[in-house]
RNA sequence: CGGGGUGUGGCUCAGCUUGGUAGAGCGCCUCGUUCGGGACGAGGAGGCCGCAGGUUCAAAUCCUGUCACCCCGACCA
C-alpha cells in the first residue's frame, strides 16, 4: 500500500486520559479512535492487524477439527431467561425491546445459542464430539470499561464450543483446544502462561486461564518459582507443611481484655502490642443464606472463592452488619468463634488449626479475648484451605515458594460439563437408543483484547515492536527524498516488485521529511524496514530490523533474495 | 454504585480565582528555502468555549441542572 492516501493519523502525543501504554500507542500509531466508554473504532491498520490475528485463530482452531460459524449477535431473551442467566448477567448485559416490546440483548458470550443450535439440529451420538466456533463481536455493559482495548464494552472474541457423549470425549477436546491456544500465543511470540482459575458465573469444573505476562495485568497470578504450578490467586492452592497439632497444655485460660475502638487486626496489634499471626480474624458470611463464621490467621485473607468451594454452596458474600449484630451480639470488628448468640457453622483456615492460642473478638463490643486454644475453647466445623495465597508460601506441588507476577487474561477454557445442556435440556441419543445429556466444553480468547496484550509485551519508547504473525504489514518502504529522481524511481521499482512478489508492504511515499518517515515507522512497528536513500545511486537499500535495530546495506536484488530470511530474523531479539 | 477530575479550532493545552474583543504549540492549506531521525520563513483557513436554564448592561469565566469522558475504589468474569 501506498501510505500518502492512507488513513493513518499519526499523533505526536496524545491526552492523559490514556495511561495504558498499549492505549497510547494504538492511539499515536493512528490505529484506533475512541468514539464512546469502551467503544473504539479499528482503523485500517489496526483492522489489519486484527484480521492477521484472527487468521492465526482460525488456523489453529481448524487444525484440531473445530468448525467455524456465524451466531447472531442480538438474542432473543427468552434463551437467556431459559438458561436462567437473563436475571444472573444482570446489568451487564445490554439489551433492548423491538417495536412490539420483545426483549432481546447483544450477546456477551454465547452458550445460548450454540446449545439451542445443537440440541435443535444435533441428535445423534454419531454427529459426535463437534466443537463449532465463530469469530464475532461481544457486548458487555462493563461498569468500568478502561485500559483502551484491554476492558472494552465492544469487542471482538474467539469463541468455541464443544459438544460431547462422555467426560473422556471432553477431556480430549480441553486438551487439544489447551495445545492449540498455545501455538497461538506462541506464534506471537508472547511470553504467557497457562493458569488454573475460577469458572466464575459460567459456571462449570477444570478451567484455565491464558494470561499474557505484563505488569500492568489486572490479574494476579500464583507461579511456582521452582516446578510449573502456575494459578490465578483468585484460586490458588495454598501448600502446607504436615500439619503438626500444636502443644496447647501450658495456654491458660480465655482472658477478656477492653479494647475500646479496636476492630480491625491493626488496632488490635498496637493496642495489645500483638503480630497478625497471633491473631485470629473472625468474619461472619453469608453462604446460601445462612450465617457462617470463617477464621483465618490475623496476617491472612478471606478467600471467598474457596469458601464457596470449601462448602459447595452456590453463593456466598459477607454477612451484613444486621446480621453480624445478630449472630455475635456485637458490632462488627469484635467477632470471635467464643460466645456467639447464634449456633453457626464454624470454618477455618487450616493454618489456624496449628495455633496453639490466639487473640480473638469477644462477641462483645470494644474487647478481645486471649489465650484462646482452637478445639479446646471451640469447636470448629471444618478446616480448609479458605485463604488468599500470599508471595512466599510454600507452592502446592513442590513446597517451593510462590511468587507473584501480573498478567492479562486472553484466553479461557472450560470444562462447562451440563450446565447448559441441563437447563436447555439438550440431549441426544446413545448407541443404545438412550437419551443422554450433552457434555459441553466453552473455549474463549479475546481477539481485540490479545492484539493489545501484544503491545504491552513488545513495544520500546519509540513505539510498537510487532512480531511478524501480527504486524499490519512486513515491510516499511520509506523513500528519504522523494524529489531525488534516482531515489524516487528505486522506490517505485523496488515497491512494484515486493507487491508482485506477494510481499505486505507498507510504501511510505509521502512528501515529508525523512526525520518524520523514520519517527512514524518506529511508533507503527513494523517488523523489516528498507530505506531507500543516499545509497540509490549504487543501487544499493538499507534494512534495519525493529526489534533488534540491527541493519545493513544490499542491492535490490539481493534484497529481494534474501527476504523470506530476513522476515525470519525480524523478531530476533539479537 | 461511591469518591475525585476534565469538557475551549483536527490533536495537546492555557485563559476561569478577580465577568468586558477567544489564545498558544502541533497539525492542515499556499509560496519560498531546506531534505537520513518529528526543518525554517512568510501568508492563510478553522472554535455558537459539551448542552440547557439562571444571575448580570455584559458569561468560556459566577450559580443551578444535565450529558459525556477520564482516574481511584467497590462489584462482576
Amino acid at each position: 500500500m501506498r501510505q500518502k492516501n492512507m488513513l493513518i493519523p499519526t499523533l505526536r502525543n496524545v491526552g492523559a486520559e490514556a495511561e495504558m501504554v498499549s492505549h497510547r500507542l494504538m492511539l499515536r500509531a493512528g490505529m484506533i479512535r475512541q468514539l464512546a466508554a469502551g467503544v473504539y473504532t479499528y482503523l485500517p491498520l489496526a483492522y489489519r492487524t486484527l484480521r492477521k490475528v484472527e487468521q492465526i485463530v482460525r488456523e489453529e482452531m481448524d487444525r484440531i477439527g473445530a468448525q467455524e460459524l456465524l451466531l447472531p449477535a442480538i438474542n432473543p431473551a427468552e434463551l437467556w431467561q431459559e438458561s436462567g442467566r437473563w436475571d444472573d448477567y444482570g446489568p451487564e448485559l445490554i439489551h433492548f425491546q423491538d417495536r412490539h416490546e420483545r426483549d432481546f440483548l447483544l450477546g456477551p458470550t454465547h452458550e445460548e445459542v450454540i446449545t439451542d443450535l445443537v440440541r435443535n439440529e444435533v441428535n445423534s451420538y454419531k454427529k459426535l464430539p463437534m466443537t463449532l466456533y465463530q469469530i464475532q463481536t461481544k457486548y458487555r455493559d462493563e461498569r468500568r470499561p478502561r485500559s483502551g482495548l484491554l476492558r472494552g464494552r465492544e469487542f471482538l472474541m474467539k469463541d468455541a464450543y464443544s459438544f460431547h457423549v462422555d467426560w473422556e470425549s471432553l477431556d480430549k477436546t480441553y486438551r487439544d483446544m489447551y495445545q492449540a491456544y498455545i501455538r497461538i500465543f506462541t506464534r506471537l511470540g508472547l511470553d504467557f502462561r497457562a493458569v488454573e482459575a475460577d469458572s466464575g458465573a459460567m459456571g462449570g469444573e477444570e478451567n484455565h486461564e491464558f494470561m499474557v505476562l505484563s505488569d500492568s495485568g489486572e490479574d494476579t497470578l500464583a507461579l511456582c518459582s521452582s516446578c510449573q504450578y502456575a494459578a490465578n490467586v483468585e484460586t490458588a492452592k495454598v501448600g502446607r507443611d504436615e500439619t503438626k497439632a500444636p502443644d496447647m497444655a501450658e495456654v491458660p485460660k480465655p482472658e477478656k481484655l477492653s479494647t475500646p475502638g479496636a476492630s480491625t487486626i491493626d488496632e488490635v496489634i498496637q493496642m495489645l502490642d500483638k503480630q497478625p499471626e497471633q491473631l485470629i480474624k473472625s468474619l461472619l458470611f453469608t453462604v446460601d443464606g445462612d450465617p457462617v463464621l470463617v477464621l483465618v490467621r490475623g496476617d491472612h485473607e478471606v478467600n471467598e472463592i474457596k469458601v464457596k468451594q470449601a462448602l459447595g454452596a452456590e453463593t456466598c458474600h459477607l454477612a451484613d452488619d444486621q446480621t453480624v449484630n445478630r449472630v455475635t451480639g456485637a458490632p462488627t470488628g469484635f467477632a470471635g468463634p467464643l460466645g456467639l448468640k447464634e449456633a453457626v457453622r464454624v470454618v477455618a483456615d487450616h493454618a489456624v488449626y496449628e495455633m496453639a492460642e490466639a487473640v480473638t473478638g469477644a462477641n462483645e463490643a470494644d474487647a478481645h479475648l486471649l489465650h484462646v486454644a482452637p478445639g479446646r475453647d471451640f469447636q470448629v466445623d471444618l478446616y480448609a484451605d479458605i485463604r488468599t495465597v500470599q508471595e512466599g508460601d510454600a507452592c502446592p506441588h513442590c513446597g517451593e515458594p510462590i511468587r507473584f507476577a501480573k498478567g492479562i487474561e486472553v484466553g479461557h477454557v472450560f470444562k462447562l460439563g451440563t450446565r447448559y445442556s441441563d437447563s436447555m435440556n439438550a440431549t441426544f441419543l446413545d448407541q443404545e437408543g438412550k437419551e443422554g445429556r450433552l457434555i459441553m466444553g466453552c473455549y474463549g480468547i479475546g481477539i481485540s483484547r490479545l492484539v493489545a496484550a501484544t503491545v504491552e509485551q513488545s513495544h520500546d519508547d519509540n513505539g510498537i515492536i510487532w512480531p511478524v504473525g501480527a504486524a499490519p504489514y512486513h515491510v516499511h518502504l520509506i523513500a528519504v527524498n522523494l524529489k531525488d529522481e534516482t531515489q524516487s524511481r528505486l522506490a517505485d521499482q523496488l515497491y512494484e516488485r515486493l507487491r508482485a512478489d506477494g510481499v505486505e508492504v507498507l510504501y511510505d511515499n509521502r512528501q515529508d521529511r525523512a526525520g518524520v518517515k523514520f519517527k512514524d515507522s518506529d511508533l507503527l512497528g513494523i517488523p523489516l524496514r528498507i530505506t531507500v536513500g543516499k545509497t540509490a545511486a549504487e543501487g544499493k537499500v538499507e534494512y534495519k530490523f525493529r526489534r533488534s535495530g540491527k541493519s545493513g546495506t544490499l542491492t535490490t536484488e539481493e534484497l529481494i533474495k534474501k527476504l523470506p530470511d530476513l522476515l525470519n530474523r525480524a523478531d530476533q531479539q539479537q
